[in-house]
DNA sequence: GTAGGGTTAG
């Protein structure tokens, strides 16, 4: 498009001052600078402005650029292909690119890539073949980077790996990209073997390699919880001078945290010769796994050093209040959060309903719930979750059946919140209802989590001979995850004969485990076997086998109080235990009745 | 003037 085509429409101008100012500009230069000046077209200007309009986030500002062009080539086009899709808007990305499609104008390379780009984001598998077509149909396949982001769209749109391979396979020069992203398509499906394998290929054939194929093969490692491998690659990352890059420093940083070698880590993040605020997300989320203590502690140590935290960072510190049960310091952190604008991001607000429930707070769960533009899977589930702990089977019910309205498909989480659910609130039958509505509407076929559920659903309703029914009927062998709960209802309604039947089943599968000992012996004393009883306490004793002792803890102004049975704790906090005698009286009232018999059994252990 | 792969949360 000439300039004086642009300049024809002075009078009511669609293009922005700035553009204007920069044809202005152009046309007012009467000595060409020094180099040689080449002016560039009206398109090209409008496109670099497109494309930094998406960088700052303006999307709006980009679109009434592009709709104003009077002419708009296939650059153009792209540049808000891209744009779009850069900005987490493949929507829109996709919406455009059907639009250029029915102006007839041919896509070149970076066309089909910054589209496919958008379907492996929308992981739409037809859209992404469908472009694919387009691609042979232009002959821009054989590009390298449209087979390249064939083969991503692929890895991530498919159940299997096949087609990727496929494209790969087709390529004829591979270059370090097209081998670094079948690595990271094994590796992102969980299938670290997968990525390793490819790697070694990689070192086979002699690849030059470079931090991208270290970050995701250290992730591989990750993945396959291997920190013998992961340890292999540290020394290789060292050998090939990559040990200050640091995506792939944090990489290591989050292998050792993953495969639980903490005092790999901690010597490792003090080592670092940079860091980042991923690097402290990945201390912080690592310990949250295993110490969340420990994790707000590098938290404050992060602050302290400066470092901002962002989404990342909340996440993963509200976590750890919810395991804690950290109420105060998880509600300063929501602060914070509201504070900050970033209440509005998802996975935060799922974090938030799952520490407000942990820490006993349903109401304000609901709340956080409540308040959200967007909800997915997790944010359902950890609301359903919280209403069953607290007891609200109504609730969760209630809470599934709107979530099927809303379009949002349950998976086998969202069906063990709900059977747990049921099963806390004593809803027996409409927790078989779900449980047939699972395999027979949803077809996902019942492991033993979800038999264990069922079980538990029986057994704590009384119905201990249909759990054990059910539990001869499963189509194959059931493990502690089944014969737990069915321990449990057995001892709680009184089946001695079906409990000891239980606990030697969980103790041929796991014979360190104390509790079931405990419980074992419980249910000979309740049957008057104190000969039995002692045996196994014996047994115990001689095994050094304990059972882990049971703690409480209570959150009390800025102090945290943790205690086991016989501490005096009632000296540390005033009134505690005129608390407590208040709860006692309310369930009394409420017409709770306290299994004296397993109180006295369990006080004689110390347990 | 337009396109690619890697690290952190749920």
């Amino acid at each position: 498009m000439s300039t004086r085509k642009l300049l024809s429409t002075t009078h009511f101008h669609p293009i922005p001052l700035i553009v204007r100012n920069s044809i202005q500009l152009v046309q007012n230069c009467t000595t060409p600078p020094n180099p040689p000046f080449i002016p560039k077209g009206p398109s090209v200007l409008a496109t670099t402005l497109i494309k930094s309009y998406f960088e700052k986030g303006l999307i709006r500002e980009a679109r009434t650029l592009f709709d104003e062009m009077p002419e708009r080539d296939v650059v153009a086009w792209t540049a808000m292909i891209a744009g779009y899709t850069s900005c987490n808007n493949r929507t829109h990305a996709w919406m455009v690119f059907c639009e250029m499609m029915n102006e007839e104008l041919d896509p070149n390379a970076f066309t089909i890539s910054s589209v496919l780009k958008a379907c492996k984001g929308m992981k739409c598998l037809p859209y992404g073949r469908l472009v694919h077509g387009l691609a042979i149909k232009h002959g821009l396949d054989g590009f390298i980077y449209v087979d390249n982001a064939l083969m991503d769209m692929y890895a991530t749109c498919c159940v299997s790996m096949d087609d990727a391979c496929m494209v790969f396979r087709g390529i004829h020069l591979k270059n370090e990209v097209s081998w670094t992203t079948l690595i990271a398509g094994y590796t992102h499906r969980d299938d670290g073997y997968g990525g390793l394998r490819v790697f070694r290929k990689m070192l086979l054939e002699e690849v030059e390699l470079n931090p991208f194929s270290f970050s995701i093969a250290v992730r591989a490692c990750t993945s396959i919880g291997s920190h013998t491998f992961g340890e292999q690659l540290h020394a290789a990352v060292t050998k090939h001078g990559f040990e200050s890059n640091l995506p792939v420093m944090n990489s290591i940083l989050d292998m050792y945290c993953r495969c639980s070698c903490f005092s790999e880590a901690n010597r490792y993040f003090y080592e670092m010769n940079q860091r980042d605020l991923i690097t402290w997300n990945t201390l912080i989320a690592g310990y949250e796994r295993s110490n969340p203590t420990e994790s707000l502690y590098v938290f404050s140590m992060m602050e302290s050093e400066g470092f901002s935290p962002n989404c990342f960072t909340f996440t993963s510190i509200m976590a750890a209040c919810a395991t804690l049960a950290f109420l105060n310091c998880g509600q300063q952190i929501h602060g914070r959060i509201i504070r900050r604008g970033l209440d509005g991001n998802l996975a935060l607000s799922n974090a938030l309903i799952d520490m407000y429930s942990k820490c006993g707070n349903i109401a304000d769960s609901h709340q956080v719930f409540g308040g959200m533009s967007h909800r997915d899977l997790v944010s359902w589930t950890a609301m359903m979750i919280g209403y069953g702990t607290h007891g609200y089977g109504e609730e969760a019910v209630e809470l599934f059946d709107k979530m099927v309205r809303s379009d949002i498909r349950p998976d086998r989480v969202v069906f063990m919140a709900i059977l747990s659910a049921c099963s806390h609130a004593g809803l027996v039958d409409e927790g078989l209802r779900y449980f047939k509505l699972m395999v027979g509407d949803y077809n996902i076929s019942p492991d033993q989590e979800i038999y264990g559920c069922v079980v538990d659903l029986l057994g704590r309703a009384g119905k201990v001979e249909e759990a054990y029914e059910l539990i001869e009927s499963m189509p194959f062998k059931p493990d502690e995850c089944v014969w737990g709960p069915f321990l449990g209802a057995c001892k709680a309604h009184r089946f001695p004969n079906l409990g000891k039947l239980a606990a030697h089943r969980i103790l041929d599968l796991r014979p360190n485990m104390a509790g079931t000992y405990v419980m074992l012996s419980n249910i000979y004393a309740a049957d008057g076997k104190w000969g039995e009883f002692a045996r196994l306490r014996k047994l115990m004793k001689r095994m050094g086998n304990k059972k882990e002792t049971g703690r409480s803890w209570v959150e009390v102004g800025n102090h945290v109080y943790s205690f086991v049975v016989g501490d005096e704790v009632g000296s540390k906090i005033e009134g505690i235990y005129q608390v407590l005698e208040n709860l006692i009286g309310h369930m009394k009232e409420s017409g709770y009745v306290p299994d004296l018999d397993c109180l006295v059994y369990d006080l004689e252990d110390g347990t």
